[in-house]
DNA sequence: TATGTCAGTGAACGCGTGTTCACGCAATTC
DNA sequence: GAATTGCGTGAACACGCGTTCACTGACATA
């Protein structure tokens, strides 16, 4: 009743999810990777891996929960920082760019799964995407009094933007980087500004 | 001298192009797109393949220069309209999601290979989307007089949004496409109207 | 007309793959 | 202590793959 069993099942399992990590890189995707390489990098017996996962689907889904997942929290975490005070925007963007050079396995794998083969994988993205611009348009009719229709258009641009931009870090070099990450700063607050504009051209034409 | 072999060897070389395309769609990408897959799909021996291209790499870089060649006729596409008068903005980006929409093949093709496991690929996208971009910059500069970097940003931020929605456009039903085209003419407005208040502001500061 | 070139071919190869099956053996249950 | 459960295993399978090779025969050249 120890339940040690389940524990070592947890463990391999955890292995397995390991593996396929450490499979990922810029030149070998989810997509090139095989049940045969995963157990192997896991260091058990290739039927063994039926024992976790039905499909290599299965496991790759379980990817991008735990991808979603951290992002979401490390952002969260990000905009408790903000209340202090500072740049908003400079904090979040800052914190987003950072986890994309910090995660770059995850991060690419949610950006390839984002437009890859399988409609599973992508309405699973598109899932943790939406969630993201749910929160932060939640944010901007909190904080910042916007319309819920203007917050959602606003945060759902800005969340374009951002991914794109973190699409475009993975391949770039250090300078190349703080560049971009500037680059979008900017282009954030100008978004921000346009919602600003639209708001009160909305307001001048209702009276 | 007639050229009859070379003619030939044209065509074939066309077939192979044609069937790699065909064989492109939602389920099923470049990246799991076989050497044999494609000589059958064309109709000739797997070994004939060697005679036109060296490896699928090959072949693939040519499909992603095919996309290019077709976006750039989409940007010719949207300069004609513009000429026309109208909305600058819903035009253009109305030309854009028609182009996905009636291009989804080739699209989602660039699309995949933007965040691709080759870098070659990844280069050769990126190359597109720059032309793409650097195209809008000089338009904003030349006809709406804005200064260089702020061009640039707008410009960059238009792409980034209209290739994300482009993207989104290839899974969505009528209705959603509709939907979603309205949405990011509004979002083009919000940055055009955001890169406006941002002159302005750069102006007043000069003083 | 004789000679050379070269796109297309079919057989054959070795390889890595996903999946099946029956089995061992430790943890669990009764 | 006996019976059961279930994770991990190794052998075996059929399959599709990329690539090689020597060869054919229509076109090109001179």
């Amino acid at each position: 009743m120890a339940g040690i069993r389940a524990a070592q099942k947890e463990k391999t399992r955890r292995a397995l999810i390991q593996a396929a990590m450490n499979q990922l890189s810029a030149e070998h995707g989810y997509a090139s990777l095989s049940l045969r390489e995963v157990t192997r990098e896991a260091g058990i017996a290739p039927t063994s891996f039926y024992r976790h996962f039905q499909n290599m689907e299965e496991l790759g889904l379980t990817l991008v929960d735990e991808g979603g997942l951290a992002l979401r929290q490390l952002l969260r975490q990000s905009r408790q920082q903000i209340a202090k005070g500072g740049s908003i925007v400079r904090a979040s963007v800052t914190t987003f760019m950072e986890f994309v050079a910090n995660n770059t396995a995850i991060f690419r794998l949610l950006l390839q799964e984002k437009s890859g083969n399988s409609k599973e994988f992508r309405l699973a993205v598109q899932r943790e995407v939406e969630h993201f611009t749910a929160e932060l348009a939640d944010y901007l009719v909190a904080e910042q009094q916007f319309p819920r229709e203007l917050a959602a258009l606003q945060a759902d641009a800005i969340v374009r933007i951002v991914f794109s931009a973190g699409a475009d870090v993975l391949d770039a070099s250090g300078a190349e980087r703080q560049e971009l990450l500037e680059m979008t700063i900017a282009q954030v607050r100008i978004v921000a500004r346009g919602a600003e504009a639209t708001r009160t051209l909305a307001r001048s034409a209702k009276s």
